[in-house]
RNA sequence: GGACCUGUAGCUCAGUUGGUUAGAGUACCUGCCUGUCACGCAGGGUGUCGCGAGUUCGAGUCUCGUCAGGUCCGCCA
């Protein structure tokens, strides 16, 4: 070892002792004559006392490298300082410098705003900085808590291929050319998702893995095409189940991280309940702003829209903001039609509560005789702003979904600190696809439709059937979403045949698949979590890019290599691949 | 594929109605400083105003295009 010691492990037995550290070199205080460096490391930092004549030798600047052999001081009582190793400071005696620096491109120091191109280009450098240190710090302990609690309800940790069959369902693959095999190709897994299964055909009744998962598609603010999730599977049981070791291990992990319990068992609501109190299958259950519908009260306004919407199908609904007629400014509630547009709404209609009355926006075509029915059915009084939409279900759900988190960031009305779980369970298992013109699976295509919707096949009123689909949401985030699976071939075979797969595609993609359905395969089910999302949401980051030690730009290159990049010709020529102009 | 926002010194940012030599803080360099701790003091500008056209007597500023980054829609079972 290079060191005695590393900075975390200073205390008052090293006191008056030699000992040797390395680390960088976070500042420099030269004074003349009187000169201190700060030394950091993983750990800590510490105050180097540098004598005059070692000074002049050695030139340090910020980021430089260092390797110092001193004395561990009591600083001056007056110098003191009150976080870590702030009493402390080191006698230095000699100094080595193991690597000079160039000038950072940016100071290592979490009160610094940088740039996230620059810091994801140096993100050696922006990793130094504590707040860095300390997601990656965070995420290991998480997944030593979810490990230790898995093991201990005998799920065995099972590692899955990295290379499988292309899947054309759902995301973009990943595809790897196979040299040995001209023309054909690898798919990079989407998740382990059949391999799971099969692990519960295998009887290895309790599977576990922190799995990467690639899919080809464009990355967001909570979403990269790389990432990791705690995917686990179980045979031999109900929903329940799969929920009590999710919660259990969330459970463990507040233990160990924040020393603190969280209430289980969790919220449950149905997608639909869901969808109508909230227009959104992932709400923030941090506040309340939930919604209302208001046809029966909006359907005799003057303003005929509203009995249009009605009599196409559609929904008019509406939630209260509290307070909100007196914070926000007509421009603000303006610039909320802005903001439902990006979900096709045509705009946001409006009325502020002054005392009993309403006043603004759309009060004037809000019929008399159900004034005081809206008021009590928004539970608004003075003060308060009341927003609604109508439009179609989908336009509806979506544009009130996001505006209530929209507001209530705007009202500053989330707690910190907080964690809301929730289930959302039920979910469709068909959605129709106007473009494809068919049934498309809504979750994927290996979830159990709920029993008592299995005579839907038959009616062939498929919107109607849901399946044993969950997902876990915290704070409006999704971390999860998991299903009961089919087992039989039977009904396996009837899925893909809804999806309009013929017998033929059924038996070319899946075939393995369903072979192996046909030996005794138990009934089983599992969830998959994203790592990054629970890490962010549990630290109260609203990028993911944050909880990754090497993510990805939203253009999906990567600022550090600059990856993807071209193959040079003899490359593509042992893959037998050329490549096309586009056009 | 689409919408919006951003791009000026190493970094964070200001820059008026188009008008002289483009600024601030910080970093960096030089010198001074024996208890600093985001040390201080004095001095120093280190710039392809993302890039390319256009309008104009004149463009950091206006127009068009383009590139990069971000947020969102589409997409993502």
């Amino acid at each position: 070892m290079l060191r005695s010691h590393h900075l975390g492990q200073l205390t008052d037995n090293e006191l008056n002792t030699e000992i040797t550290l390395c680390g960088w070199a976070d500042r420099v205080r030269a004074k003349g004559g009187v000169n201190f460096i700060v030394l950091r490391d993983r750990y800590a930092k510490l105050q180097l006392n540098v004598p005059q004549e070692i000074m002049e030798v050695e030139s340090i600047g910020r980021e430089y490298c260092i390797k110092i052999q001193g004395i561990l001081n009591q600083r001056p009582e007056k110098d003191q300082k009150p976080e870590q190793n702030g009493a402390y400071e080191l006698q230095v005696t000699s100094l080595e410098v193991l690597n000079k620096s160039d000038v950072p491109p940016f100071i290592v120091d979490d009160r610094e705003e940088i740039n996230e191109d620059l810091r994801l280009k140096y993100r050696y450098l922006d990793l130094r900085r504590d707040c860095m240190k300390d997601v990656v710090t965070f995420r290991t302990k998480l997944l030593n808590s979810v490990r230790s609690h898995l093991n201990s309800l005998d799920f065995l940790e099972v590692e899955t291929p990295m290379l499988m069959k292309a899947m054309p369902e759902g995301a973009r693959d990943f595809l790897v050319p196979s040299r040995n095999f001209p023309g054909e190709f690898y798919a990079l897994p989407q998740s382990p998702q059949l391999y799971k299964q099969l692990i519960q055909v295998s009887g290895l009744d309790r599977y576990f893995q922190f799995a990467r998962c690639f899919r080809d598609e464009d990355a967001r603010g909570d979403r990269q095409m790389v990432h990791t999730q705690i995917d686990l599977e179980m045979s031999f049981v109900e929903e329940e189940d799969v929920f009590a070791v999710v919660e259990g291990f969330l459970n463990k992990i507040f233990v160990d991280a924040f020393d603190k319990n969280i209430d289980a068992p969790f919220m449950r609501l149905t997608y639909l309940e869901c969808m109508k109190r909230f227009g959104i299958d992932k709400p923030d259950l941090r506040f309340d702003m939930e919604l209302f519908d208001l046809d029966s009260i909006m359907e005799s306004s003057p303003y005929s829209y509203f009995k249009e919407t009605i009599d196409a199908g559609g929904r008019i609904a509406g939630f209260t903001v509290k307070g909100g007629a007196k914070e926000l400014s007509r421009k603000e509630i303006d610039k909320f039609s802005d903001y439902v547009k990006a979900y096709r709404s045509k705009g946001v209609f409006w009325a502020k509560v002054v005392g009993d009355d309403f006043n603004g926006g759309i009060s004037k075509n809000i019929p008399a005789d159900q004034k005081a029915n809206l008021l009590k059915l928004a539970d608004a009084e003075d003060g308060d702003l009341i927003v609604f939409i109508a439009d179609t279900h989908k336009v509806t759900n979506d544009s009130l979904g996001n505006l209530r988190n929209h507001i209530a960031k705007r009202m500053d009305i989330i707690p910190k600190g907080v964690y809301k779980f929730l289930w959302v369970t039920d979910f469709p298992m068909f959605e129709y696809d106007e473009d494809a013109g068919c049934y498309i699976a809504m979750h994927h295509l290996f979830s159990m439709p709920k029993e008592e919707h299995i005579k839907y096949f038959e009616t062939g009123e498929l919107e109607k059937m849901h399946g044993c689909l969950y997902d876990l949401v915290m704070n409006g985030v999704e971390l999860g979403s998991g299903s009961i699976r089919i087992h039989t071939e039977e009904m396996q075979q009837k899925v893909f045949d809804i999806v309009g797969m013929s017998p033929e595609d059924q038996q070319e993609r899946f075939g393995f698949f369903l072979e192996a359905l046909k030996f005794g395969a138990p009934p089983h089910g599992g969830i998959a979590l994203g790592v990054a999302r629970l890490v962010m949401t549990l630290l109260g980051m609203d990028n993911m890019r944050d909880a990754i030690t090497f993510p990805n730009a939203s253009s999906t290159r990567y600022a550090l290599d600059n990856s993807p990049s071209k193959l040079d010709q003899d490359t593509l020529d042992d893959l037998s691949l050329e490549v096309a102009d586009k056009k």
